[in-house]
RNA sequence: GCCCCUGUCGUCUAGCCUGGUCUAGGACAUCGCCCUUUCAAGGCGGCAACACGGGUUCAAAUCCCGUCGGGGGCGCCA
């Protein structure tokens, strides 16, 4: 059975180079049949936090991942590291320098692995220094730990980044060492940033948990993820984990590095979004709202839902939603300066305003058919092309020159909000 | 410096293994047109790539070699 494992060290937030290992990982597991495991790489515990733990599993959860038993925690391995490090000593294979327990690195050999991805790969030994297995401190030090969690979790393929090729020699020494064949080893290419370097912090987003606050759905950002680097076939693009699942076949990655294009995720998104139901955008963006100094509190689910249908095709993060429907809940949303100077400014427009918002008046029933036909009828009457009267009064009721349709917004804002802000473009 | 990985449109990629079907396909971005009440969405179309140089071959994006470019590693970090 195939058995594989996501080793996140909690020391930092969950990292989207980080975040797509885990995505292959696991869809290699589940394409499989086999388990995908937790290992926590807490062997520093200067620099771990249980914080960052919680915001890591958390974060592997929201993107759809789920594991196969409990996490094991390398802190909690110690006695067995030190013990086996005694048991390669004992063979002469390390000896003790200081504290450390330091292995014997033989030269001229050459240490040669198929890599699922790459194909064949050779290091000759002269290149490798003798490698620390305990460090001064009785620490292990990163590369005999992975080895002896993994023989002891009996992983069979380990799939990890490509800043992984040369430790995977040094791995492999220590398998010998210790009397075990290694697994088998899958090295997946880096997300780069889009100037070709590392994906880092100047880059702009790098953990997945910004990506979250910023109002991207999991399942856009896993579907871009997984994008990157792998081709479902067919030229589909847009699928679910669950169809990634099927289709996933780690033979099929790529071995060419690839640059991350936030440009492409923000239109995943706003397919995902314009696919979601209301209701279930509905609490996620009362969480956006709530960022913002807008409230919303007195505004019932009902209105909110209509909003967002008028509204969900237009945005391609949920952050958005907020800049975008503004008018919608105060009186005081701001002014596009230059649509002003072009619609307001002109004493016909303003007149038209006052004209519909006269006619407006009498109107009981305040569908957006019944204030459409006014619109048009007026535009007849006066010989006027209705865009003449739609865009002022757009910019009059929300303060901007783009948006939802003019007579769904007016509906929705209902009658009294739109003849009160129409009538007061006139002062 | 040494070692390793890698190089198809601006970006992600299909094709490469099993040379001819490739005047190189798709998607994002971009540009134009249509729709239209603006912005989106949608429809249609355009621009745009086999890094370079040598081989091998009747024939190379596909195979081989070299050059150049990009990335990673060389910690008692993980």
């Amino acid at each position: 059975m195939v058995k594989v494992r996501f080793a996140p060290s909690p020391t930092g937030f969950l990292h989207l180079g980080s975040a797509r290992t885990a995505l292959f990982n696991w869809l290699h597991a589940r394409h499989t049949g086999g388990q995908f495991l937790l290992r926590i790489e807490d062997t520093d515990k200067v620099r771990s936090d249980k914080k960052f733990l919680d915001e890591i599993l958390e974060d592997l959860k929201w993107l759809g991942m789920d594991w196969d038993e409990e996490p094991i925690y390398q802190s909690q391995r110690f006695d067995t590291y030190r013990e086996k490090a005694e048991e390669v000593l004992s063979k002469e294979k390390a000896y003790r320098e200081g504290d450390a327990i330091i292995f014997k690195v033989e030269k001229g050999r050459n240490i040669e692995f198929e890599d699922i991805i790459h194909g064949n790969i050779t290091t000759n030994t002269d290149t490798i220094k003798d490698q620390v297995m305990i460090k001064s401190d009785g620490s292990p030090t990163y590369n005999f730990s992975c080895v002896l969690d993994d023989i002891s979790l009996e992983i069979t393929h380990v799939l990890r980044g490509d800043d992984h090729i040369s430790n995977t020699p040094k791995q492999i020494l220590f398998y010998e060492a210790l009397g075990y064949t290694p697994p088998k080893f899958g090295h997946m290419p880096l997300i780069l940033g889009p100037d070709g370097a590392k994906l880092s912090k100047r880059h702009g987003g790098v953990s997945v948990e910004e990506y979250k606050r910023e109002g991207f759905l999991p399942e856009a950002l896993a579907n871009y993820l997984i994008l990157l680097g792998w081709f479902p076939g067919e030229d589909q693009e847009i699928l679910s984990l669950e169809e990634a699942v099927k289709l996933f076949d780690i033979n099929d990655m790529s071995d060419v590095q690839a640059k991350f294009d936030i440009q492409k995720l923000r239109w995943l998104n706003g397919e995902y979004i314009m696919k979601e139901k209301n209701e279930d955008l509905l609490p996620l963006l009362k969480k956006q709202l709530s960022a913002t100094k807008i409230d919303t509190s007195k505004f019932a689910d009902e209105y909110l839902t209509k909003l967002i249908d008028l509204y969900k095709i237009r945005m391609k993060t949920l952050s958005e939603f907020a800049g975008l429907t503004e008018c919608f809940f105060q009186d005081d949303f701001k002014m596009d300066e230059e649509g002003k100077k072009k619609y307001l400014d002109k004493e016909e427009n303003v007149e038209n305003i006052r004209i519909f918002a006269n006619r407006l008046e009498g109107l009981e029933d305040f569908s957006h058919e019944k204030i459409e036909k006014i619109c048009r009828d007026i535009a007849e009457e006066r010989s006027l092309k209705a865009a003449e009267i739609i865009h002022p009064t757009r910019l009059a009721i929300s303060g901007k020159t783009k948006g939802a349709g003019l007579f769904e917004m007016m509906e929705l804002l209902g009658k009294e909000k739109v003849l009160e802000r129409m009538r007061g473009i006139q002062t």
